[in-house]
DNA sequence: ACCTGAACACCGTTCAAGT
DNA sequence: ACCTGAACACCGTTCAAGT
């Protein structure tokens, strides 16, 4: 159902078999991890998902070459993950009050899913707990018990946190199905309501940011009463590239 | 690597082979689509994964015999997945305020995914919004209309719980990699808070609950002030079978 | 070291053949 | 209608063979 010819140009990578017979190994190599894994976003965000024998194509390369670089199927996965994680790492910013930095990290840390929007279901069923993950709670442990979070409360409020990034990202690739598959006799309220709101993408933003105002509103109400430096003021909106 | 045999008793299934030459079609069926849910069920919480083979294997018969009764794998998951959504609609009660009875609709959708912990992985790449689920919206809506949220916000507050939801089941299921992985001496903040949270199943649950009583909270900040019928009391547990 | 092509075990699905 | 067994297209992975 694919076609993955796309007019190759002679010369196209530098090293091509010289004459018309196969070469075996190349002078460069033709495959680095690198390469393999941005060829291997690119593929999930147009095809939605990942197969050895597509990937291997887009690279022009035999299948059994890539396990030169890496291990298989699973470690390609999990260097893509490395990669958004990366993505979201260098977007969220920590020096600032503890309710904008934790909105703003779970913008960017949704945001990074939403560029890959077939990656999700690929990393939804393992955590993103990776080591380079640390480093981010690390800043989120000590932001939160600075702004005054109970010791034993702040892991939860983290989890708790990233599981509604994970689940708000899912809702961005869940087709959406009920708009007009709603029947206005069975289920009157319900069509309303969905009537009331906007389609498409702003659909899920719009649930995304409501759940994440009242999650940061909730959390200020472990606070103990003195510490409350940030009044509730209507959303601060922390821009940012 | 799996072993599926199990010591079958002659006159097992009331119908086997009559002599040794093998059988086209028997008098009773020996299939139908319930007894294939529940097969897979089982099967998905006991091995992690659904395969047709393991499937047959497990219901004693050829694999292309399922086809006679489902349309293909993807068939059976959704099969499961009403199976799931029916045990929500079952534990849910909507009469009742409506903090209670989102905290305990949410709590009800959890656990179902908690007793398959299996099917998330399989479930979660795809919504849960089929037309068994519309009338529990339907419900959903009604309370929150009734308790004085806007139109506009009804849909996101119930997308942003459901999503919350959703990934506090794929938390469950989360192996929890970071517990010792942990370096004290770069992360030394996270392992701390680390420490001070319980281990495996404890774990999800304090995070889940944290989250859920933020998310309540913040929603009752939605309200006008003249519409807040229940107090804050500190989370009173709605008890269910 | 790095690539190819053949080969393997597996999966989901189809289909003719049997009753 | 309902099952079987053979067959197909596909997948991830391995491995000997080439340079």
């Amino acid at each position: 159902m694919r076609d993955d010819r796309r007019a190759a140009p002679c010369g196209d990578t530098a090293i091509a078999e010289q004459d018309g017979h196969p070469m075996a190994r190349p002078r460069t190599p033709l495959l680095d991890r690198q390469r393999i894994v941005h060829t291997a976003l690119r593929l999930v965000d147009e095809a939605g998902d990942l197969t050895i024998p597509a990937l291997a194509g887009a690279l022009k390369v035999s299948p059994s070459a890539l396990y030169h670089h890496v291990t298989g199927r699973a470690e390609i996965v999990a260097l893509m993950r490395a990669e958004l994680v990366r993505a979201i790492g260098e977007r969220s910013l920590w020096d600032r009050p503890w309710d904008e930095a934790l909105r703003g990290w779970a913008r960017a840390y949704r945001e990074a899913f939403a560029e890959h929007p077939g990656i999700i279901r690929l990393l939804a069923t393992a955590p993103l707990a990776e080591p380079f993950m640390h480093e981010v709670y690390e800043r989120a442990v000590a932001t939160l018990e600075a702004a005054g979070f109970a010791p034993e409360d702040v892991m939860g409020v983290i989890t708790a946190l990233e599981s509604f990034i994970l689940g708000s990202a899912l809702d961005l690739v869940a087709p959406a199905v009920m708009v007009d598959a709603v029947d206005r006799e069975v289920t009157p309220r319900l069509a309303a309501a969905l009537a009331a709101v906007p389609t498409g993408r702003r659909r899920a933003d719009q649930a995304f940011e409501v759940g994440l105002a009242a999650l940061i509103a909730g959390y200020r109400t472990l606070l103990p009463a003195d510490h409350a430096p940030v009044a509730a003021g209507p959303d601060p909106i922390s821009d940012q590239a």
